[in-house]
DNA sequence: AAGGCTTCTGGACAACTGTCAAGACTTTCC
DNA sequence: GGAAAGTCTTGACAGTTGTCCAGAAGCCTT
């Protein structure tokens, strides 16, 4: 065994570069046969009937199948952070910067609902397989980087202040994201349109003006919170 | 075969009562297994292992395996629920409210972590298994309406009024518990505190002062809120 | 063309799964 | 006390699972 492992120091770059991408062609096959029957389903036999090999491969290009998953949960990274950042980048107000963002949102529920149900699968696998959490916790981290981007480039743009720290604000999104799946699965016709409608509506809310000479309700509560040894008992 | 059905019409009350009592022990059983191990690798053998009863008399209780999980998604509405209820109705200022709150989703967050990480596990899997999907939904919306409850007091007791519709509230807070879960059982020592500081941050935010002639930004979403959140609830 | 290496197949294995049924034990009722 | 109903155990079944392996097939160098 560990194939994969010696062959890096024997042959060629091209070689490398064929094994490495007969890897990602399963590691494809996978994700796409774990978005559709989720992880608790999901079989080497039936991921390798998704690809054009025997189910004997895939020990051959991975070692078991703890293997195989992190490697798609890995791959399911790059696929997954990219879409947003151009948004970020052509916005030139904040409402256009927070309808890309919630059109945005609403695209990836209608065209990716599978891939995030997976995706969601998956994180709440890394609670009990610990194999699994370093990448997915990577993952959630590159994602709340995103999310923050996006806040942040809209409190820029309405010359504000950020009223939240960057883990709630991705908590808050994750979550309605989560909230609009479910519904957007479970066949309610208003998943996508609702979703719509509460991003716009809380993005406002994440952000104070900061030009203002008068303390906006939020800011105090800001500060408040700024000192928050004395509440917590 | 549905030896559960033709029995209700037959026996005495109390044989129904003790069929019932057996139901309940043996999903205890089975929550128990499942919030240890998962659902993808929670067998009924396994869960019999856990009950002091042999594999054989959960296929007299229970039709399938689906029904004996689904049994267990309502037995956990009930178990899960309740806590709050007790903090909204003896808080008397709001602050004292928020601080009960944020303290109550700490401590469930460090007693009955597994617990939440089974419904977290479960949710993903209705997305899934469309069995479990109409208990979920259910299980889910009363927990909406439990942090309506809460955040709806607290609006009260600050004589404010609310600035988020009931969906966006139970999914923020729903976002920062998930959060706050897989930190904590990643080994995070400052899941804890995190979470009870973010609740306690973001309780304020969900609010604006009512008394205020000047419209708030934001005020106008609101009021068309307003008229959706009567209708649905 | 031959040999060696890589890639892939298909079958075998043991372990495990949900399900079921035959029978033993227990309780209830007349 | 005995029959009937309820309860539980045990073992079996067919199917699936992850894993491994012997060898076929493809590819490249010599």
């Amino acid at each position: 065994m560990t194939k994969a492992a010696e062959r890096i120091d024997r042959v060629s770059r091209s070689q490398v570069d064929k094994f490495e991408e007969r890897r990602k062609t399963l590691a494809d096959a996978a994700i796409q046969t774990l978005s559709e029957l989720g992880y608790a389903r999901t079989s080497l036999r039936e991921i390798a009937q998704n690809s054009a090999f025997s189910h004997g491969v895939l020990h051959y290009y991975f070692r078991d199948k703890v293997d195989l998953i992190t490697y798609c949960v890995r791959q399911y990274k790059a696929h997954c952070v990219q879409r947003y950042d151009q948004i970020v980048a052509t916005a030139r107000t904040g409402d256009a910067l927070a309808q890309g963002f919630a059109e945005g949102l609403v695209q990836t529920l209608r065209d990716e609902a599978l891939m995030h149900r997976l995706w969601y699968d998956l994180r709440s696998q890394s609670l009990f397989e610990e194999s699994f959490r370093a990448d997915v916790l990577e993952i959630d981290q590159s994602l709340e980087r995103m999310i923050w981007r996006i806040v942040s480039r809209f409190a820029e743009l309405g010359d504000a202040r950020l009223v939240v720290p960057s883990p709630v604000a991705y908590a808050m999104f994750d979550g309605l994201f989560q909230q609009a799946l479910l519904h957007y699965l479970s066949g309610s016709g208003n998943a996508l349109a609702d979703l719509r409608e509460r991003v716009l509506q809380l993005l406002p809310h994440l952000v104070c003006p900061s030009q203002s000479g008068t303390t906006q309700p939020g800011a105090r509560l800001v500060a408040a919170h700024q000192q928050r040894a004395s509440h917590s008992a």
